[in-house]
Parts: structure tokens; sequence; C-alpha cells
DNA sequence: GGTTTTCCGTACAGTACTGTATGGAAGGTG
DNA sequence: CACCTTCCATACAGTACTGTACGGAAAACC
């Protein structure tokens, strides 16, 4: 297991561990070259640039972890269940914990900044579709879907940051749809 | 305006703001220096090492922007209001916006990592004693103050990454008093 | 006003990373 | 098996930052 050929991917996905450990200096040709048991005479052959690793790297986030996901979700047709999913899935299926945080803490990067801005757009959006069909009238629906996801993303931090405060959610279930169900239905009465 | 003399605090300053700027990394002595408009000369006689700095910046940070808060919020007796404040004091008087997820971004950090730990910590165990207070059982009650506290975080962090999509609070004194009682009353009904 | 302390500039290794250029090995293809 | 494409290693400037050493200006204190 020592040295296989490596793919562009393999640059991607170590490039996000990266990010979500160290942040976006991390995201160095010669670490992750090093991590990945490689010289950087393999990156800039299938990479022009520094930028170009972290760019494409960010892309493929946010293809993968919003439009995949909002992709897989948006064909159940309950509101609330579809909502419920959802949540669900953006709570337990984490896969590079520790991402967003790290790109809000460069939120100025030039090429972080216009990602941010629509995977944030692009997520409260569709959140605030959601509760416009529970009934909420546009204003107030896309007010709640703000401050759904901001407990949700201070939900994804803290765990990050001290996760003995925040251990009850992996291993209990019943924690989960009550954490879910508080997102959801925040100040909607439930039918 | 050009070179008065640079106290430590001066140098404390500069790091957080560079901290809140550009993550961990950004703590650099260099360019901070270049910023304040002086050479590392002057840095090496206020501090001995970079760690030093950062060291230093996030104990100050870890004074003011928590116990010195809690400190003055503490003596309100009625623990809803001493909530409130709190949050109000949380929300509004944000110095060194961005802060806290450049920290969360770099969490495993050997200096970060402890701070990080007895700020959320400290935080939490305050929140739980208010809701404690409000008569809730010990258990739920911190439960609550780990939802109220991630929703607080995430909200900063909303707004930091994306503006555009929270806009009406600075402006916009109802939506503050809004959210705050959200904060405050999520799952407790108000007497 | 001279001396001491405080503060800052300059100069010099040392380290870590970025790009580029080039040669060569590994793997597929006729 | 010859050949060609794909992928990687090595070697070489160039840049940016860290510490250290030392000298000198600027306040502060008699």
């Amino acid at each position: 297991m020592a040295k296989p050929r490596l793919s562009k991917q393999d640059w991607l996905t170590a490039a996000l561990t990266a990010l979500a450990e160290g942040g976006v200096g991390a995201v160095a040709v010669e670490p992750i070259a090093q991590r990945l048991g490689m010289t950087r005479g393999s990156f800039y052959w299938h990479f022009t640039d520094r930028n170009a690793l972290l760019r494409e790297a960010l892309e493929w986030w946010e293809q993968q972890g919003t439009d995949a996901v909002i992709e897989r979700v948006a064909e159940i047709a309950d509101p609330r269940q579809r909502l419920r999913t959802l949540f669900r899935i953006a709570i337990t299926e984490d896969p590079t914990s520790g991402l967003e945080p790290a790109l809000v803490a460069h939120a100025d990067d030039p090429v972080v900044a216009p990602v941010l801005h629509r995977v944030t757009q692009r997520r409260v959006a569709f959140l605030a579709d959601g509760y416009a069909e529970l009934g909420l009238p546009p204003t107030q629906a896309r007010h709640q879907a703000v401050v759904a996801y901001a407990a949700y993303v201070g939900w994804v931090q803290l765990r990050r940051a001290t996760p003995s405060a925040v251990p009850e959610i992996a291993d209990d279930p019943d924690a989960l749809t009550h954490l879910v169900e508080h997102l959801v239905g925040m100040t909607i009465g439930r039918p």
C-alpha cells in the first residue's frame, strides 16, 4: 500500500482535509504531497497552481455538500418530512467535519468568498422554500430559514470546538430526532 | 500621526484583528509589524516569540470577551433578564467579528485548543445556570444552553460569512429583541 | 544636561514553501 | 517488443517569514 498513482481527486480530498484541519493556509502543496507520499512533481502535473487546487476543491465540495444533498431530498413531497431528512443528513453525514468554520474564518479570501456566498444563499433559499410550503409568509419563512440554518451551523461548529460539550448526538438517536424537530419546527406548531 | 511608540497591547489587538481576518496563520510578526508601521525589532522586545503573541492575545480575548461580560451581567437578579442582556451584549458588541470561527477553524492548534475549551465550557455553564434558575431540571437546562449557544455562534458566523443574508439585525431593533427572545425562551414558556 | 532605561531599526543566518525545468520510470497500445 | 502517453522525482532559483545580535534613537529620571 505504498505508492499507487494518484488521481486529481486524491489531491482534492486531501486538500479538503487539510483545509478542515488547518484553514486555507494549510492548503499547501509541499505538506499535502508529503502526506500523500508524493513529491510536488506529481502535483504540478495535475494542477497549474496552488490556487487551482483550492478553487477546484471548493467547487467539488460545493457540488457534493450542497447540490447533491439538495437534489437527493428535493423529491420528497411533504415539506416537513423533507426538512427533517435534510437536517438529519446534514448533521449525521458530515464528511469533512470542520470545513465550514475554516471557510468562514477566511471569508475574505478571494477564492473562498464566492463559493461560500453561493452555498449559504442556496441553502438558506432551499430552507426558506420549505418553510414557505409549511404555510409561513415569505418574509417570515426566510427569517425562519436563517435562524434554523444558523442553529445548524453553530451546532456543527460547537461539536468541533468542544466535543465534550456535545456528546449525546452521535450515540443517542432520541437526542438526534429531538434536535431535528427543534430545527424544523422552532416557531411552527406541529399539525 | 506616523509613529508613536507601541505598547504591548497594540500588538495584542493587532494580532486579534489579523487572527479574525486570516486565521491563526495570519498571526505573523512581519505582516503585523508592517501594518503597524514598525519593524520586527519592536516586536521581539515586547514578546519572546510568535507563540507568545498568539497565546497572550487569546488570553486577553478570553478575559475581555467572556469573563468581563459574565461579570458584568452576573449581578442581575432575574435570570430571564440576565440572559436577555447577555445575549444582547453578545450580539451587538462584537469587537473583533469573525474571531470565533477563526479559532474553531484551528481547534486542533495546541495554543488555541485550551483557550477555546475554557471559553465554551464557561459560557455554556453560565447559560445552563440561567436556564436552571428558570426552572429547568439540570440535564435539560444544560441541553438548552448548548442549543442556545449553538444558535448564537451560528448567527455570528452567518453574519460574517454572508452579511447579505442577515441584514436586519444591526438596524432593526425589533428584529434584535425578537432574536434575543428566541434565544432566551426557545423551549420555555414565558411566565 | 547627563545618564539610564526603554524602545526600535538593521543586518544576518536559517527554515519552509512556491514554481519551473527536465529527465526518467511506469503503464497502456499497436 | 517498440512506442507513446501518463505520471512522478530531482534539482534549481525565488519569495516570505522566523529568531538573534547588536547598535542607536528617544523618553524618563534625577
